[in-house]
DNA sequence: TTTGCAACTGACATTTATGTAAGCAACCCT
DNA sequence: AGGGTTGCTTACATAAATGTCAGTTGCAAA
């Protein structure tokens, strides 16, 4: 009766696993995210899953690390097209806002914040750190352009968690908050260009 | 051994309740908000607190109400005085902000969205929308101060979850997405003043 | 004082998530 | 082929959260 199974090396199945996990947190919600919720979408029991990351909370650690690259590596490649003219500020909005919709990233922040397991959160933070200081072409900090990513990314957040229903019921279209942040940030880089050309 | 215990009414033990209930929100997140949790803090049993609010959810919809009206009741003077010319476009967005940091409200509002529930969450949008429409002085409803409020909530939101950390690692003062919040939202009334007066 | 309503409790039962331990079996190496 | 390593599972243990229910008791009204 039994189906003969095919092992998996620890690297796919961690793999395999992460991917459900990802999914199920943004389908679901991270309640969702058990370790036999997990372990049944890919076919494998809980004790499967301890077998490989010690415990839940170090799935979840693990799930913060793959987001936070999977994020970081989104977001550089529009810097790297932005810089080579072909990409436009939109482009970067709409990355960062579905960085963190659809990519999971602001379930994630969120609920790893409010159950105080805050250091699970460092790769993500780290990422976007890194990426910001990518963005002040050639790796130095400009203050203002650090506000501004602030307001961004803080937007993108936000817009994850009620954007759709606060625009719903403020009866503006479902992109409304995408199009505030780009228009302020067309703002910033004019008067970025500005005071870099005195 | 047993000391005498007042019998409440249901009133003043719903509203001890979902005092404690906000108390343990806002200090240990939404996770920490469990019956025998919250029942502990005002010398009651679980069964009570099922007595009162027939469900464990029953309780969180309150609670959502309870925050929903608090947060409503806050900002709402802080437009009054705004009106009368006391209060500064600073206030406004204080008041905001810390509706959602201190009050508990971002707490709350992600919680219920993370988990699905996003049916109590209904009176917190309702508060917002019921005060976004006063804002548009007379209860006319403009577009453009719609959409000024939703990058408001927004960014009010996405700060009480991330702001400390995300501004810390970006070496920002903590008050900088206030700053921003304060800056982008008087652009806005200027620019509504203007158009007004045409 | 008595009586009835309901606030309140304690002792259950149930479900769910996490974790442990022992053993099975697939795969690699010799 | 044979044996050791280890991915993987089954079975069990534990803890926490929710919910049920019968029963107790404070309190107000008759």
């Amino acid at each position: 009766m039994s189906v003969a199974k095919r092992r998996l090396s620890p690297e796919e199945s961690r793999a395999m696993a992460l991917a459900a996990a990802r999914d199920l947190l943004i389908e679901a919600g991270p309640q969702a995210v058990t370790l036999k919720a997990v372990a049944s979408r890919i076919g494998r029991t809980h004790a499967n899953l301890l077998h490989h990351f010690g415990s839940a909370s170090g799935l979840q650690k693990a799930l913060a690390e793959y987001l936070g690259a999977q994020v970081c590596g989104t977001i550089a490649q529009a810097i790297l097209k932005s810089r080579t003219g072909e990409g436009t500020v939109r482009d970067i909005v709409d990355l960062t806002f579905d960085a963190f919709d659809k990519e999971g990233a602001g379930a994630l922040s969120s609920w790893m914040l409010l159950t105080g397991n805050e250091d699970a959160l460092d790769p993500i933070v780290d990422a976007i750190h890194e990426l910001v200081d990518d963005i002040g072409e050639g790796g130095h900090e400009d203050r203002e352009m650090h506000q501004d990513t602030l307001a961004l990314v803080l937007m993108a957040l936000g817009d994850a968690l009620i954007g759709e229903r606060l625009a719903g019921s403020l009866e503006l279209p479902r992109h409304a908050a995408r199009d505030m942040a780009e228009r302020q940030l067309e703002h910033a880089l004019e008067r970025w260009k500005q005071e870099h050309n005195c």
